[in-house]
DNA sequence: CGATTTATAGTCAGGGTGACTCTTAAGGAG
DNA sequence: CTCCTTAAGAGTCACCCTGACTATAAATCG
């Protein structure tokens, strides 16, 4: 914003349809860990530009509708989700993309978000989209648009997140275990962490997980069952949890 | 963007003028280290609406414009700093600020900057500012639409990255003493940090200061003559250097 | 049943950090 | 000139966190 006159050209006051309009969209990279992979949600375009490619799910932000609003409602929208579900979900802004050129058809200055969601409830393709699913990170073609380097961006922040927050829960169901937290870490950062020094970790930080009472679940598969837990409180990490070298994968 | 048809209301086609146009604007979060204490970079409106109050630099995205070019070019235009100097700055997206009614004129998307400059080139007040200084954070009055919100989030940035980056000499000129390098970080987290410590850690990371070769250099003032540096090539912290106490002031 | 897998407990050494002391080299006050 | 103040820079020491590793318990699978 700013009180300034609008740019020199076109010069006029402050009709607003007197110059050039800008569109405001939304674009969100919604990621979940699934069958022990990095997932993202997809969604198949409907119509041109791109017609038939994949690109992050997304809209027009509303003209009443901050840029949070319109990408909880295109979550909701696309995935099919309870507008409940949706309003509990993390979602953070990522960052803005406003290259000139981005859209051939016209000025678009896109929003966008990163959301990590635990279950896997199955997209249903609503909206515009042909179809909405879940890909492995990676094992997608070209998305359409900047939408590979939006994804990209994503990744890197999440994973950078999982360093200093406790962000990883919101990888996991209300209830889960010390192991598939751990997977969350290893799948993000494309690593295999020491079991008893993670464990060791997580039950020291104050505030990461809470144990929940009563008796232990088995995970359905092998090996001895596990305590279950809770988020904690705790929304930092200090210290952090590093990932082992420098970089991700 | 997304290839999406525009919005249900209004409900036509691709028509750039069809329907209630955004203005996207970049606000500027400039900040320094000045007498031992954080400033920022601050605008008297000369124009409607809160004309005569204190605001962030910023302006109107031009139609050929990606963000990231208004951003420089206001600081240019802003600050009257030589063009050159400007595209060397360290300049950092913060977050994009759209909420539907934080400009009462019309629709407004803003997306906000972080810029961190080491000297202090005393600000001209050009464009459509009335005026142009440097202020002590937070010794400002209210600032105009949402730009005391803006201001806090990028402190609040800056404070954290300097934590896991090698930002901190973003605000340094180019030759700096370790002791300059430490009032960053003290002037930004309010705190008071060890100086042997601080040197060691500096020191011992890979990267972050290169030695200068010649003399040392008094530093005007009293106390033993320090050293000097350079930036080095490294621009993350690994191990990072954290603040005392989990949060800043 | 034994092999495998995973959870969980525990040990141990090394590195990084916080707290601290000491020396050196400038400027300022008398 | 001398003493005091200030800050740079060198060095010590103990503690905590972490990575590497071993061991045990409890489940499934063949």
């Amino acid at each position: 914003m700013n009180g300034r006159t609008p740019p020199p050209r076109p010069p006029e006051g402050y009709d607003p349809h007197a110059f050039e309009p800008f569109a405001v969209t939304v674009d969100l990279a919604v990621l979940t860990v699934r069958e022990e992979r990095l997932h993202v949600l997809l969604v198949q375009r409907a119509h041109e530009p791109h017609a038939g490619e994949w690109a992050l799910p997304g809209g027009f932000v509303l003209p009443r509708e901050s840029a949070e609003t319109a990408a909880r409602r295109e979550l909701a929208e696309e995935t099919g989700l309870p507008a409940g579900t949706v309003a509990g979900l993390h979602l953070e802004q990522l960052r803005t993309y406003s290259d000139p050129d981005r859209d051939p058809r016209m000025r678009v200055v896109s929003v966008a978000f990163t959301a990590l969601v635990p279950g896997l409830p199955e997209p249903r393709g609503g909206g515009d989209a042909a179809e909405a699913r879940w890909l492995p990170y990676g094992e997608h073609g070209p998305l359409a648009f900047d939408h590979d380097r939006i994804l990209a961006d994503a990744r890197e922040r999440v994973g950078a997140k999982l360093e200093y927050t406790c962000l990883a829960t919101a990888f996991c169901p209300p209830e889960f275990t010390l192991g598939e937290l751990r997977q969350v870490y290893e799948t993000v950062w494309g690593v295999e962490l020491d079991r008893p020094n993670f464990r060791r970790k997580v039950l020291t930080t104050p505030g990461f997980v809470r144990p929940v009472e009563g008796p232990p679940r088995r995970t359905g598969g092998r090996g001895k069952p596990a305590a279950l837990y809770r988020a904690g409180e705790a929304t930092a990490l200090h210290p952090p949890l590093l990932r082992p070298e420098g970089r991700s994968a």
